[in-house]
DNA sequence: GTACTTGTTGAACG
DNA sequence: TCGTTCAACAAGTA
């Protein structure tokens, strides 16, 4: 599932691969991915096209092109951006299930955006209107940004002393990118119990949640994102931060750092595991 | 057939 | 009006 170092790895594989090159067409083959725009409409102002730049703002992948229009991309829980060097190695291609958009490059290579559950969508807009999106999905800060600090972290807290800590570290309007796996990883490697109040936490407290959230996140971008699901990147490579998980999907199984076992519970609708033995 | 998966949205609440 | 919480939804898998 693509939360932050997914779309972070997807992004970084796509500006060397394809920055500069020219989009001869778009194939579309399930419409309903585009958000407000028609299928003519998209062609019309994709194709024939040079990628500018490639970024991401909390788990939106944004493709900038070179008429200063913007693909928005959400992968949602199952989307995969596949890049292929030639038309041979896609034809080669072992899983060809749930293709819904495919941009050939003029060079003979082509991106292929993949989707089982068709949650996610690519929505195309210009440049400009970029910063209004994000205003109005009023994103949190970036946790990897380099003026993301102690001091900065703990200010957004002070302003929710009630909220638990884990439904919120994944609330995109307190901070952008964390899902549902990253956060609890979070909370294991700081010892706090998921469900603990912001104003109970001690300084020590919010100093270890903060700097396990910048390594988690950076070790996790190393490791090309982790592969719960079906994640894969731009390569097909499923990401290898799935075997340093600590916590995630490990219900039942002995905790790595004490002689606990691990268990799961549904916080705010969503399945959250932790050692009821270490994390206090 | 049923339960379960996550990110986002919109409804309901106080 | 606002902040917060929760159910619903997307579509498939076990």
């Amino acid at each position: 599932m693509p939360e932050l170092p997914e779309v972070e790895t997807i992004k970084g594989q796509l500006n060397k691969k394809i920055r500069d090159k020219k989009i001869k067409t778009v194939e579309i083959k399930l419409a309903k991915m585009l958000a407000g725009v028609t299928v003519d409409n998209f062609k019309k102002i994709v194709e024939g096209r040079k990628i500018k730049s490639v970024e991401r703002r909390a788990k939106l992948l944004i493709i900038n092109l070179s008429n200063n229009y913007s693909l928005a991309i959400h992968l949602k829980m199952t989307g995969q951006l596949l890049f292929f060097k030639n038309i041979q190695d896609w034809e080669a291609y072992k899983n060809k299930s749930a293709v819904h958009l495919i941009y050939y490059f003029e060079n003979g290579s082509l991106l292929v955006h993949t989707d089982v559950r068709q949650f996610g969508y690519v929505k195309l807009i210009k440049t400009a209107e970029l910063e209004a999106l994000f205003r109005k999905e009023s994103f949190g800060p970036e946790p990897l940004a380099h003026d993301f600090t102690l001091k900065k972290f703990k200010n957004l807290l002070i302003q929710k002393p009630r909220a638990k800590i884990k439904p919120l570290l994944m609330d995109q309007t307190f901070l952008a990118g964390m899902g549902n796996i990253y956060s609890q990883e979070v909370c294991w490697a700081a010892k706090i119990f998921p469900t603990r109040s912001v104003q109970g936490l001690t300084p020590q407290e919010i100093r270890a949640l903060y700097v396990n959230l910048i390594k988690i996140l950076c070790q996790a971008v190393s490791a090309r994102g982790s592969s719960v699901d079906n994640y894969l990147d731009t390569e097909g490579q499923p990401g290898e931060y799935v075997s340093r998980l600590k916590v995630y999907g490990r219900e039942g199984a002995k905790c790595y750092r004490c002689d606990g076992t691990i268990k799961k519970m549904t916080l705010g609708g969503r399945g959250t595991y932790y050692c009821p033995k270490c994390q206090i």
